[in-house]
DNA sequence: CTGTTAGCGCCTTCAA
DNA sequence: TTGAAGGCGCTAACAG
């Protein structure tokens, strides 16, 4: 019942007959390159294993200073609902190369973001990821300028960080292509509108859904302006249907909105997708739970999360310029089939 | 244009004119206590300002066996929908005692989770949170034994580790006593089954509805079965009705079952609540999001995460035991008011 | 009140 | 192929 002392590398050496020198050859994987003996290797491993040794990272980290270890600056992605899945994504490819994410959560707070930033800059991080929960530009603060750091899900127009956000633009497009496909031409109108002054996700989504359209000689007519919200767009497009509008296809900015659009359509005994055809955006979980699962075009973020890690490991890092991922969709059944296509055969 | 090295707290220390002790006491605030004039600190912030100071935490742990840093091992919490929000309690709960989180996430794979708490095992954290998606009975891997654990969302019988979780009795005894409240003493339906061996919610939600009807006199008429999602309590509850049941009370073992239950209310032209009153448990996002929102017996997440934190700051820690959260009812306008109730006047 | 000294555990040149 | 020695940056006795 001895008190459990640390056991350190040079126990392990000394039990093992060897130099501490050797036993950290061997414990780095430096064996062959060192033309170590088989028998002492085997050694060391079996003391390593008896004394239960663990290496000691701090000690490792003061003297090579690195510590496999990236931080994560966000606003609020921890807690969010499903952006957590950057997290996700970000671990695993954290984890693919032996690293270990460190997370600061600011909640929206500069100062409690300029702390963390401090506190992770004193770990040592050895890059740092920033994140934001919504897709915006965003100016950075400047103490990250003394650290390897990848934008996540923002840009900074004044500097030339690294940056990884989806592709909302061509997001859009795929979005718009999906009632052109079913043969849509009139009578499309999109659901929502920007909220926040500096969010990108609203205004490029829009862009490209014109974009989409005009190579069809097409056009939206008109937009449906609401909060990004379940009740705000049930509200907006309840009143907007009362008002005797009878759309043909709605493109909901985001999930959310489907849903709330979904309810205001059943309000009005209009039927998705016999009456209305539905495309959204977000591709989450709820999209699969409305009925009719609503076709959404995907924000992909576990992939940013990884993608994220991945250009910080980079040895190119400086270079990689903004990453746009691309945003698959998700078919759902709220497009009505183009007419022509069912007697196919 | 030199390179920049790293400031190190002598170079601090030569520039105020005094020793990397006394710099260093007056930065770690033991001033006061050593009693240093007000001048000499003042000439050793100074330099910490001019030079650009920042502790290297590396080397302060390696002295001190501290790392201010909590490892966090989750099977799905970060990826998690909701239960994200652990992770922001924690964080929140952590920051206030300067500390800093690093997650392990093992996807619920035994072999990532031995890796992963062996890293955090190595970088010296003061200690580990463990934490599962699912409220259940787990086996804590031996290796956590050497520090100081507490877990969160679940249990493990076979230790005396601290535990955090909700209290999903009394949650149970909540549900139902928002029914009896609004008058119903019959026709009292379940909806949804326990889906995975070792998960604990749903029996202990279920013997705290039972016991709180109990009390008066009442009881359930039965349990539909349904997994716990929506698209399978739709189609239960679906067929359920088709055959002709008319319950007058649902409680929805989460909320996912509950939009399925409204989708096949609705099917069904039943009402809620005036046709039916609906309760569920989670208190997510999606309990708000529904018409009209359904009442919901939350889960407190985020004040789990931080009780978690706290439990493991806390000198007391050995001797904490098993802390059972309340589940707050979140009130929607999914239970129809007692008759009596309205012109109370 | 302040400075001197001695490591924390590990990696890595250098010499053997 | 292995060992001895030094130092990463910081803290904490122990002296003055």
């Amino acid at each position: 019942m001895s008190v459990t002392r640390t056991v350190t590398l040079s126990d392990v050496a000394e039990r093992a007959g060897v130099s501490a020198t050797t036993a950290s050859y061997i414990l780095n994987g430096r064996s062959v390159e060192m033309r170590i003996s088989a028998d002492t290797e085997t050694r060391v491993r079996a003391a390593v294993a008896e004394l239960g040794y663990r290496p000691n990272r701090s000690a490792r980290s003061l003297r090579t200073a690195t510590t496999s270890t990236i931080g994560v600056i966000s606003d609020f992605v921890a807690s969010g609902h499903f952006a957590s899945q950057m997290l996700t994504g970000a671990s695993a490819a954290a984890r693919a190369d032996a690293h270990l994410l460190v997370i600061g959560e600011t909640e929206g707070d500069p100062g409690v973001e300029a702390l963390l930033i401090e506190e992770l800059l004193e770990r040592q991080v050895d890059g740092i990821v920033y994140a934001t929960l919504v897709t915006a530009e965003v100016t950075v603060p400047p103490a990250l300028g003394r650290r390897r750091t990848v934008l996540l899900n923002c840009v900074d127009p004044s500097t030339v960080l690294p940056a990884v956000l989806p592709d909302e633009l061509g997001g859009g497009r795929t979005a718009a292509g999906a009632l052109v496909r079913a043969g849509l031409r009139s009578g499309l109108h999109v659901v929502g509108e920007d909220p926040t002054p500096n969010a990108l996700a609203g205004v490029l989504r829009l862009q490209g859904i014109r974009a989409r359209l005009g190579e069809e000689g097409l056009g939206i007519d008109g937009v449906v302006p609401c909060p990004w919200t379940v009740a705000g767009a049930y509200a907006a497009v309840d009143a907007w249907l009362a008002d005797g509008a009878r759309p043909q296809g709605l493109i909901c900015l985001n999930d959310r909105i489907a849903m709330g659009v979904y309810q205001a359509l059943a309000e009005h005994g209009l039927e998705v997708p016999r009456d209305v055809s539905v495309v959204s955006f977000d591709g989450s979980e709820l999209a699969t739970w409305l009925r009719p699962e609503v076709t959404s075009v995907t924000l992909p973020y576990a992939d940013l999360g990884a993608e994220a890690v991945r250009v910080l490991m980079d040895p190119g890092w400086a270079t990689t310029g903004v990453v746009r991922l691309p945003m698959p969709i998700s078919a759902g059944a709220s497009v009505r089939p183009r007419p022509a296509e069912v007697p196919a055969s």
